[in-house]
DNA sequence: GTAGATGCAAAGTATTTGCGACAAG
DNA sequence: CTTGTCGCAAATACTTTGCATCTAC
């Protein structure tokens, strides 16, 4: 995991340091989506004298790196997840906050079907439901 | 058009300043997504006096009150557009900025579906599509 | 007349940046 | 060594808010 992202920190000639390893270690072992100010709190456990400045520094770096992606849900801050190999959308919990990621193949062809009809190649997208617990 | 945005502010006890009916007026007016920027200065044109502060109170209301919607594009400051009475998405034209509107009945419905399984009441979603332009 | 709206400037948030000290390659 | 990074604090960008004045109803 951790080599994986050293090493394309390598590739991109992107230095390796004790901040920015500490960050992606913590990501990787993330499941969760933190916002900066969240991420903050997790990495000063471990090294209590980095600072905000860094962190959002290295998201950013890792955003353009392919490490991490950027999420804009409704009325929150940004938040941050490790980029994993299989692409997903996500459901938000409006009452809980509580964030549920989904895969569903037929949804991204029509987006591409969309996209061309309309005369455009789709370099990306951004699915969010929004939706309240059914009870049973 | 106009009565009906002065409709709906009545029965919601919204008062109708001046300042909130040319905003509406503009936004009635306007076939794209202004930031609170951009709408700042169309209404400035008219109502010289009108503050930005105005501007926020005035979209931020009408949200609340149905009147509009907001947009958090990627990487850009807040848009709004007027609520029409039909649903539709985005695509972005990545290069270019603009914005094109589309319909597609049937990724509302897979939507739906999915909420559902996931257990879900679908209260509310927001699909994007970035593209670039495909030449022929 | 009164509750609520406005304009202004000041205060918040979230994020970025300049700079001298410091560390990676 | 040299280039890029760090921590810090100051700066920026966008948005909200306190307050005295004014306006819709």
């Amino acid at each position: 995991m951790t080599t994986t992202i050293e090493e394309r920190c390598r590739k991109k000639g992107v230095k390796l340091t004790d901040q920015r390893k500490l960050i992606a270690r913590i990501m990787s072992n993330s499941h969760d989506h933190p916002n900066v100010e969240e991420l903050h709190k997790r990495v000063s456990k471990i090294d209590t004298k980095i600072s905000i400045a860094t962190v959002y520094r290295t998201v950013k770096l890792f955003e353009e790196t392919g490490i991490l992606t950027k999420h804009d849900f409704r009325g929150e801050k940004a938040r941050y997840e490790k980029l994993s190999g299989y692409h997903h959308d996500h459901l938000i919990d409006v009452q809980s906050g509580e964030i549920l990621e989904f895969v569903n193949e037929e949804i991204e062809k029509l987006q591409e079907k969309i996209a061309e009809k309309l005369g455009y190649q789709l370099v990306d997208h951004k699915l969010e439901l929004y939706g309240i617990k059914k009870k049973k």
